[in-house]
DNA sequence: CTGAAAGCGCTTACAG
DNA sequence: CTGAAAGCGCTTACAG
């Protein structure tokens, strides 16, 4: 491998003003930049990230940190985000580094690591958790970090995320106008996840425009007779407006169960779910996994003097 | 952060000694080893891994390549070899870097800076595909790599699977043993992937012994009709052997929405669909991907004179 | 506009 | 059993 000492020696430069002309320091005259450069393409010179690592004190390199707990259908949704995410990093010459593992304390070392030994001092979560040991960390360390998912009230630091308000209000509104669903009903999960409070909130504005009466499902992971429950005591419910494709698609089997003849509209988020997997009674809000990725690098990136503490991509129904 | 420079300062030790102390190297006495040990846990020392990897000239780092091409479904698959395979690597104090994108070139490009600027050795590919040209790229060059699934015939390298000819009859035979199955299907990609060819066998071979007529059916990704051609065509069919779960809750949906009243079995690979997502009426072998993530690692760092070529993971029904 | 030199934090061949 | 020194390939303050 050619490296910078090479091409000085080659051009009888010193390898300071080799190294400054490949940086585009703008002390070197443009000539002898571009003249660098063009020896540096014909040695195939690549830069060796180790030594520059070295020399900065930081590495080119994101962390991005997966949750400990997640639903494997959550996967679908974390591998979008990494896409975008790529496809970012690589144009800006950095390397993305993954931190994943079963426990918190394991994650937790792992992201020590990255921060002590490795030299990382950018992090992506693809979580949003609250009280988050891991969150607590990357706050107290001189780095930078970007959340999936907004951070619970009271609390602050930059993240990406959808307009959910909108988007459970879209969702709602969805349903009630291009299938006319009479009585949707809302479905959470029992954790009240951030996210949720969003949608529920556009949820009950679409509602009470409407006029109509909200019914809100706390729909538990594992608790299949109170789910029936919720469903028979609420006969009326030709749609269910769902916090993710998951919790949707469980009502929707249960509720087909229970009245194989009735028929009913469900809407989701995340568009995690293969067409084929559903029917034609189950749609999806598309909240753009690669997209949000790409947003939080630059959100990552951004240098601006008012910084941006968010972004926000733009769902489609 | 303290550095080696410290300890030795500190105990009065050259850093030859220290570095030496701290790698374990048998020429410095047992005595001083666990002394500067000591001292290195009392000053919170942590190698920096940007300057070992420098002298080194190899990084601490394994390439994880993402096929460039998949079906979301599939993801669900990849976040588990991904918890494997870092399981392993914290252990090892390596670190887990991802290849992943849009286009052959792009992730071709990806590949090629982890190994020329990075100067990452060890690689694990998520697929194994014919004539891959990433896989070309690694061949020719001086690093090691596995890939999940097993090469083409003709075709050899180093890699983690299955036994899925094994799979394929243990998965026959369960429908037939468990469901009083008579007359099962075997649905395969017309891609007729490597592994698929293997799990065919296996029903082949199991459905010769019980004296049974095998059915293939070669399911296309997007035709639909195609689709109940096929299953009309086959009106004794009973039960669904699938090349994985995708594709079996394909053929169990139409099949589903052509006969409602008929009963059928389905049993798919990967147990990718978390339960509910399905019913009881659709089984799964578990490939347990975390496992096979970890036997990439070990068989990538494995160091035994007949450096073994590959690794099975044992299913379970 | 360009260069000589120091330094980032390690490892290891050479010397004793 | 331990140490002094060179070197890995960069960047940048200092000097001219």
């Amino acid at each position: 491998m050619a490296t910078i000492r090479d091409i000085a020696k080659q051009m009888g430069l010193s390898v300071s003003t080799v190294s400054r002309a490949l940086n585009d320091n703008q002390r070197i005259s443009a000539r002898t930049r571009k003249k660098v450069k063009q020896m540096a393409a014909q040695l195939g010179y690549q830069p060796n990230y180790n030594a520059r690592n070295l020399t900065n004190q930081e590495a080119n390199a994101v962390g991005v940190i997966f949750p400990v707990n997640n639903r494997v259908v959550d996967n679908i949704f974390y591998v979008g985000l990494l896409r975008g995410i790529n496809e970012r990093l690589t144009a800006k010459n950095f390397v993305l580094s993954v931190a994943i593992g079963n426990a918190t304390e394991q994650v937790l070392e792992n992201v020590k690591s990255m921060i002590n030994r490795a030299q990382i001092k950018r992090f992506i979560l693809l979580y949003s958790h609250i009280n988050d040991p891991i969150i607590e960390l990357l706050r107290k360390q001189d780095v930078e970090f970007v959340t999936v998912g907004k951070p619970a009230a009271g609390q602050n630091w930059p993240y990406v995320d959808n307009n959910n308000v909108k988007a459970g209000a879209d969702a709602t509104r969805f349903l009630i106008n291009h299938y006319q669903v009479s009585h949707p009903v809302f479905a959470e999960s029992p954790n009240g996840w951030p996210y949720e409070l969003d949608c529920r909130e556009g949820y009950l504005k679409e509602m009470a425009q409407t006029n109509r009466k909200p019914v809100i499902f706390a729909v538990p992971d594992d608790n299949d007779s109170q789910l029936t429950q919720l469903i028979t005591a609420n006969p009326q419910m030709d749609g269910i407006v769902a916090t993710d494709d998951y919790t949707g698609l469980l009502i929707y089997h249960r509720f087909k169960a229970l009245f194989p003849d009735k028929s009913i509209e469900v809407i989701g988020f995340n568009n995690s779910l293969p067409n084929e997997l559903t029917d034609q009674h189950f749609h999806s809000v598309d909240l753009h996994p690669k997209e949000m990725g790409k947003a939080a690098v630059d959100l990552l990136f951004s240098e601006e003097a008012g910084k941006p503490q968010r972004a926000i991509v733009t769902h489609t129904v």
